[in-house]
DNA sequence: TATTGACAGATTGTCAGACAATCTTTCCAA
DNA sequence: TTGGAAAGATTGTCTGACAATCTGTCAATA
């Protein structure tokens, strides 16, 4: 059953759009076709096309102003999760399955991350430096976005960039949980993040992996 | 400077559709009011108002269906993925990244597919099944297709369905590699296949990694 | 000459009103 | 009782228009 809905005309231009800017390779920035023209060439009225444009402006996909033009964005995932953190009883995703994933995804590269810090001593130092203004936090938000700040680095460090993105897309569904962080969770997540570099900087991945594990799946405990 | 810039219609009218999800409690599924309704509370027009659901709806934050109304949506990761998929992080990637990250993905995930492996049979018979039809497989894209299935099996054997939705994202953009292959390719990946299997079913998703991991970093060797 | 200011053109922002497409409900007829 | 046709409600799409804002031009002025 069902099966035969007409694609509507919005979702088409959304695609088609996407597929613009791949076609041409632009990069963010770059100017896009005006409305009136995007309308004209799709065949269908501005109202429909400003329906797709706008859904692709919230998420960052492409940019708008006035008197000017539509122009690539620069996808940050903050402004997603502006959007999307706004209620977590809706957000679907099984916690548990977050979990697993961001040990899958964040263990997997700590191989990666301690072949890059014997090639590279920067990323050690910027690692640790990160690491040490957890101490200056006043309040969890601040904590929180240094948490963030922490493992995305983590996951830069390893140079790929295909994880630093999924990373990105797991922390917009992982926000809830951080904020049911009490203080005494902080300091053992702080040692934690210093024992991972310990680890890589001794070139033991394998021991780096089963503390990195350990800090993620304590989330577990806050759960039932 | 700037600061002073009018908000911008549709966006307050956004933020008030959420506001309203949030003050009535809503979940998936309820109810919301009808766009002329919205409209007419908020002093704007449909057109404005479509701009500010349309774009909620590629969110996954609201659903409408014609001659119903709108709902409040299930968000599931897997839409925000397919339209993230610009992320500047997977725009325009360097094919050892991919092949990267698929190994860090694919091999992350056997340890859980082995334990449900163990919990329910029905898995091993269903990847098995699988790795079996590509004996049938008469062109190059045929066996594409069965070879996408198959990893896509494995990781959804797994039970995580964010990193499945970020293993579709990859094999967006891994397409282009598996074009090139080779006809004498195709039988050593199919061995491979098997390989893997039977090391899962023994419970030694550590030999099971290493197959995999070779697997995918054959790729490597048509890349220079 | 260099700078300011006004003007015109281009582009997005918003609106009004209308009709089509689709779903739900009601209710009549077989 | 059941089947289906008609009516109402709601979103989907279009046409056309005007307002708001930005950019570039070009002449007037110091």
């Amino acid at each position: 059953m069902q099966a035969l809905r007409r694609p509507k005309v919005r979702d088409q231009a959304a695609e088609h759009i996407k597929q613009y800017i791949i076609r041409h390779k632009l990069a963010p920035g770059d100017r896009l076709p005006t409305e009136t023209h995007l309308a004209e060439k799709l065949g269908i009225s501005r109202p429909s096309l400003r329906e797709a444009t706008k859904a692709l402006e919230f998420l960052g996909i492409v940019e708008s102003k006035t008197g000017v033009g539509l122009t690539v964005g620069r996808i940050d995932m903050g402004r997603v999760t502006g959007h999307l953190g706004f209620h977590s009883g809706l957000l679907d995703v099984d916690p548990l399955q977050l979990i697993d994933s961001r040990v899958i995804v964040e263990t997997g590269v700590l191989a990666h991350v301690a072949r890059r810090m014997r090639e590279e001593p920067g990323i050690e130092e910027g690692l640790r430096a990160l690491a040490g203004r957890f101490g200056s936090a006043r309040d969890l938000h601040e904590f929180i976005a240094l948490d963030i700040q922490f493992h995305r680095s983590l996951l830069e460090a390893s140079g790929l960039q295909p994880i630093v993105a999924f990373g990105d897309l797991l922390h917009v569904f992982f926000q809830r949980f951080r904020e049911s962080l009490e203080r005494a969770d902080w300091t053992r997540g702080v040692d934690s993040h210093l024992r991972i570099l310990d680890h890589l900087a001794k070139n033991d991945p394998g021991s780096a992996s089963d503390e990195l594990r350990k800090h993620i799946e304590s989330h577990k405990a806050r759960l039932s």
